[in-house]
DNA sequence: AGACTCGGCAAACAGTTGTTTACTGAATGA
DNA sequence: TCATTCAGTAAACAACTGTTTGCCGAGTCT
């Protein structure tokens, strides 16, 4: 009927619904479970599908991992670039910005629990092409940090090889601080902040006296 | 027969002849499976037993896996034990003591590499009661490690909370290291063991300086 | 020697599983 | 309007699952 551009998508847009509840089902599932040990036909019941109809969205299981994974690291690849963006912002205190991004992590987690534990949880797991994946999107974590690092004046001289370990350290506390999080109930919350807190700063003081006695 | 204290245990050692291949079993499907995926029969068929036999030995797959948890930690904890042991004959020299705890923990990977796996693997994995098993012997660790670094000179006056608090950032490196070791294969091993270096004496350096600018 | 313990087995139970098949019916494009 | 596309379905497939049952027979104790 209408000659304007909104007329077609209908189609997609029911597609991707179902793709949606079949994700959403999905994480929700992982919570309590592992993904090696979840099942089509436990994910569609959980969706309200057909066990037939899974196959119209992924071929496997993993393929859906997979994408849960991307999802994951989105949001918070987005709320660490934000972060990091507030450098300049924060006079180049070191101090601050460790702290900022303790709050960044420990936002995140509280909005996003469930993604937060899948990747905690399939980090290691027994489904190698979700783990690729992460371990990859972590990958590509860590450059950012790097890219932010170098920026700073602490890091003149530094060698890139040395900076890009840096900021791998970096993203392996601010990690195990999100599993920290997840782990600890509302009321140990700041505790957990407080140590991540104080083990980077402890990173940062080494940093400063690397090269003296 | 005798009457010497020989003669009993032909059944208990038949017995534990058994558990063991139930065990060793579990171990090895464990290393391309989650423990929240493997099943009974699964494990049985592979120990060359009937399924029914499985409960002989354990009520649960959860108890299998803790078993396992408190295999795992055993000889590397004696081995970290050790480690921390020589520390006096090192001649309070952190970088050395730095140097033979990645030593112990590469060689430890190297001879136990399904039990580190699965560690690693069932650390956030989908069972709570051997996630619970492996916190509390990781915990266990981590008072041990605290102990010999109370004895060092340099934590005089540190207070046992602090302390503490450093035992866990060194327990959870040296975790981190050993999960690198497994996923790089033999030729990235020095390059692991590198970094590895690097970062635990990144930490030492600013606990040096912890209390000055 | 005889009674007894108990690790392991076969069989049966009632489900579950992944995946394919042919189909239906609504959204689509001409 | 009519043919086409295609997301979702129901049904069937053979194979698998955890757990219980009754039983056997070798090790153990007296």
């Amino acid at each position: 009927m209408s000659h304007s551009e909104g007329g077609t998508g209908v189609r997609q847009a029911q597609k991707q619904q179902s793709r949606r509840a079949l994700l959403d089902a999905g994480l929700h599932l992982l919570e309590r479970q592992n993904l090696s040990g979840l099942g089509v036909r436990e994910v569609t019941r959980a969706a309200g599908m057909s066990p037939a109809g899974f196959y119209r969205h992924f071929p496997d299981l993993s393929a859906l991992g997979v994408v849960l994974v991307e999802e994951s690291l989105a949001n918070l690849h987005g709320m660490i670039r934000a972060a990091l963006a507030e450098q300049g912002g924060l006079g180049d205190d070191p101090e601050a910005l460790i702290d900022r991004a303790v709050e960044v992590v420990a936002a995140h987690v509280g909005e996003h629990r469930a993604y937060v534990r899948f990747l905690a949880r399939e980090r290691h797991g027994g489904v190698r092409e979700v783990r690729e994946a992460i371990a990859a999107e972590l990958r590509r974590f860590a450059d950012e940090v790097a890219g932010a690092l170098a920026l700073q004046p602490v890091s003149a001289g530094w060698p890139a090889g040395e900076v890009r370990m840096l900021a791998e350290l970096y993203v392996d506390l601010l990690v195990m601080a999100a599993t920290a999080f997840l782990e600890a109930g509302p009321e140990g919350e700041a505790e957990v902040a407080r140590t991540a807190r104080t083990r980077l700063r402890l990173i940062s003081v080494g940093r400063r006296h690397w090269h003296d006695g």
